[in-house]
DNA sequence: CCCAATAATGATAATCATTATCATATAAAC
DNA sequence: GTTTATATGATAATGATTATCATTATTGGG
């Protein structure tokens, strides 16, 4: 599996030595685009690659990914991080969270523009956002 | 200090005994009406009135107020619950968190509504939702 | 290529917030 | 007023995250 073209500039910006262990997480992160993982999930992932991997590499790994905005750190309400690899044309950073499958969908961004503007107006400078609806996802609310 | 009316309906229907330590802490709470507190914060306040409080007899009276919807519990980026008083009318789920003074704003309902319509038609039913705007507020903005 | 300097890693201890346990205290029921 | 149930406070246990530090890998200069 290879590291996207994108990633790869945003690492070499940042200085960022390319271990296997680094590779290894990036790898899961790449693969598992889309999803939220903990840091214990990437463990479990990238110790299929790299098995003596330790947790404290993960820890740092996903820290410093997330410094340099290759990945999205979060917080859902169960109370621990989550990381996701974070697409470099939008935040994307709204989400609908699923009550019975605890699927994860997105929303597009542009959907929050009206209401953004509307409290510029008011003279708030906008820096980022993060929004979260807990619903039944369409499959699971037709049963 | 007085416990409100609309709370004391509520404690009452759910058979809520009102002890002295739990009366401190709803009245920590409604003393600080819109603000985002911290167990340790609850704590530190409550010990004004009963000063052999708990910690844990704090994290048991925020978490039964949450589960009968006198407070409402959230997550902020910093990794810990905050509790509010949980206002009847509004979810008041919408807030403008100031990047450099760390106030915290509310954000009317209103302004989520044809976010949500557009969700609905796609057949999501929503439950609930969470919104976090990090900007500069109109104070800060200025300086 | 070899050695010194630097950075990264893994094991594990420390920390912080939260939850569980349990003996004691308080309140309710009879 | 004694028994029974419930609440409390101190503290131990837990789970996630961060810090520490000895060891290992990598790099650059000679």
């Amino acid at each position: 599996m290879m590291l996207e073209q994108g990633i790869k500039e945003r690492l070499e910006k940042a200085e960022y030595k390319l271990t296997q262990q680094r590779k290894a997480v990036l790898e899961v992160m790449q693969n598992k685009r889309g999803e939220h993982l903990t840091a214990e999930e990437v463990l479990y992932e990238a110790r299929q690659k790299v098995p003596h991997l330790g947790i404290a590499t993960v820890y740092r790994t996903l820290e410093r990914l997330a410094a340099i905005e290759v990945l999205y750190k979060t917080i859902f309400d169960e109370g621990k991080y989550r990381y996701e690899l974070s697409d470099q044309a939008e935040h994307q950073h709204l989400h609908i969270l699923c009550i019975a499958c605890s699927r994860i969908f997105e929303v597009e961004e542009g959907l929050l523009d009206s209401l953004e503007k509307h409290l510029e107006k008011d003279g708030f400078e906008i820096v980022n956002h993060q929004l979260k609806i807990y619903a039944y996802c369409p499959e699971c609310s037709r049963k």
